[in-house]
DNA sequence: TTGAAAGCGCTAACAC
DNA sequence: GTGTTAGCGCTTTCAA
């Protein structure tokens, strides 16, 4: 069953492998009859080009490589669904490489990706990310990279973000109208770009609102559920707080958790933030929660993305920003 | 930045391309001073060998391909982790590649799969596909294939599943203990191995505890949430059932919020199902739910394709299927 | 121990 | 309108 070759077909029908080749590659330089007998024949077979001849020979790949932190999230799989979803109608595939959050992984999974020729890449650093040569080179060589969700500081590529700010300045001013006053912020580290703009909405918003936001209410907790248990803890014990605004999906679902297991049965605190789970109007206590955009995020990434590999003069290539709403 | 040849560095070193090759290759006819020479320079310069010309060249590839009915499904996206998992280790990529439910795409993707010169297939049947020559083909042709979850009826290949029948069993059983005793299930179509195994699981354990199962109170549905409104609600209305079974994971929220719907505030129905949510534990009303070790399933599915991948003597291959616990 | 050359599947000059 | 040939990056005979 090994897929049969130009050569193969050439010999059946006893023409050459460049006719063969003009016929699939739509060539004018052919007589209908020929290349109608051709497709015919290729059509009947199954036949479909060997990609690694094409990319040795400087053709593209038809592929793309979705560097990401980690599959365990639901929001990088809905982005990665919505990149899918653009690339397969224009013929891409998806290659996907894990990070796992650390700065050594996300040089090697890239240097991989480079190994492989994919035509492109979208990558959402890793939170460990504060070195960002590996990317800067690409860049610079007019390598077609986009950058999605965490995005560095520097301009050079496009960074397709949702608009962190936004929402998260919107929903705090929700419950700013629903009579909440006095907020704490359970939070991951603040060096990703995505959690600080999330946490600038929400302070900015109470700002504007003539409130007070004491420093001492962000609570900056790493991936152990563990930490996000002894800051709720220790909020409730040394603070009247009406409402806690979380910034992303686990540290939302570990807050959720704690709360549950500290005060399981007068839900005093309401809890709002960021969360992708199809679940979350399902919750217990009720969460107000932000969803992200994220298929469309992943849409728009391979959109961007696609449009750059196939422009070949690098000034027509967008570099610009995207915030979607 | 393009990735320097093997041309290139030879040229560097002033050494012949072969010679490089042999340095590369850990081949003995060597000396070992040239080969020192020419790793420390190909270690430097960060080279790594262009995969697509070793694939011509009928060297593997070093990939697999994973297809999967949809990614928008967090079983999935756990088998997927599971299985990069393991072929990372391994300096395995995965490429993945949906079906969207529908035996069409199956075909077709399977044949991009193919064309991509993939090493081997993990695929997870479509909800549609009744046909199977595609993967009898490949099976026949002795290419490495193992199915996994939705797998066909036939032997042949590996079929790595979860032990649904069992699961079922054992939590219907549970229920039972805990005092209730008439059941329905609201289900998606039979067709699909999972789901009727996990349908006899529960049949057989209600027959063994002398209870009876009538057969309207099996409800089918498809993925469409009015659909198990509406089943929920002839269930509700027409039979006095303690409980609800619900045996996959978009069917379990559906049911979910269609017991929210219809019955805000009592919960006199109590639901048990499978799902593979992290926060199964924080809905509510409370499910009693089943959750399937996916990246347990995605790690054994990878190691035996791999297995098979990398074994020459077709006799030695794994084809026995396996049931997780 | 090393180099030269062929060939994997394909395309694109260049011939005819 | 069609065939011949070189070459993409690599490995592997075969010579030297």
């Amino acid at each position: 069953m090994q897929n049969k070759t130009i050569k193969d077909i050439a010999k059946t029908l006893g023409v050459s492998t460049s006719t063969v080749s003009r016929a699939l590659s739509d060539n004018k330089e052919i007589s209908l009859k020929t290349k109608q007998k051709i497709l015919a024949y290729t059509k009947a077979i199954n036949y479909i080009p060997n990609p690694m001849a094409l990319s040795l020979r400087g053709k593209i790949n038809k592929s793309i490589a979705i560097v990401v932190p980690t599959l365990h999230n639901s929001f990088f799989s809905d982005v990665i669904a919505g990149i899918d979803s653009i690339a397969h109608k224009k013929g891409y595939h998806i290659i996907i490489f894990q990070t796992q959050e650390t700065y050594n992984r996300e040089v090697e999974e890239v240097l991989q990706a480079l190994g492989r020729r994919v035509d492109g890449i979208a990558i959402s650093l890793s939170g460990q990310t504060d070195n960002f040569d590996h990317v800067i080179k690409l860049i610079d060589d007019k390598f077609p990279i986009v950058f999605f969700d965490r995005v560095p500081t520097f301009e050079g590529a496009p960074r397709i973000t949702v608009d962190n700010f936004r929402l998260a300045y919107e929903c705090t001013q929700q419950m700013i109208d629903r009579g909440f006053k006095k907020f704490a912020h359970v939070a991951t580290p603040l060096n990703l770009n995505n959690i600080r703009e999330r946490h600038e909405g929400f302070v900015q918003c109470i700002k504007d609102n003539h409130l007070q936001f004491d420093k001492r209410l962000l609570k900056i907790c790493n991936y152990d559920p563990l930490q996000a248990h002894n800051a709720v803890k220790c909020l409730i014990e040394n603070f009247k707080i009406d409402a806690i605004f979380t910034s992303s999906d686990k540290i939302t679902i570990d807050t959720c958790r704690a709360l549950n297991d500290l005060m399981p049965n007068d839900h005093i605190i309401t809890q709002f933030g960021f969360t992708n789970l199809s679940t979350a109007d399902l919750i217990s206590p009720p969460i107000i929660s932000i969803k992200q955009p994220a298929f469309e995020l992943g849409a728009i990434t391979a959109e961007v993305l696609l449009h750059n590999i196939e422009t070949t003069e690098y000034e027509n290539w967008k570099t610009e920003d995207i915030k979607i709403n």
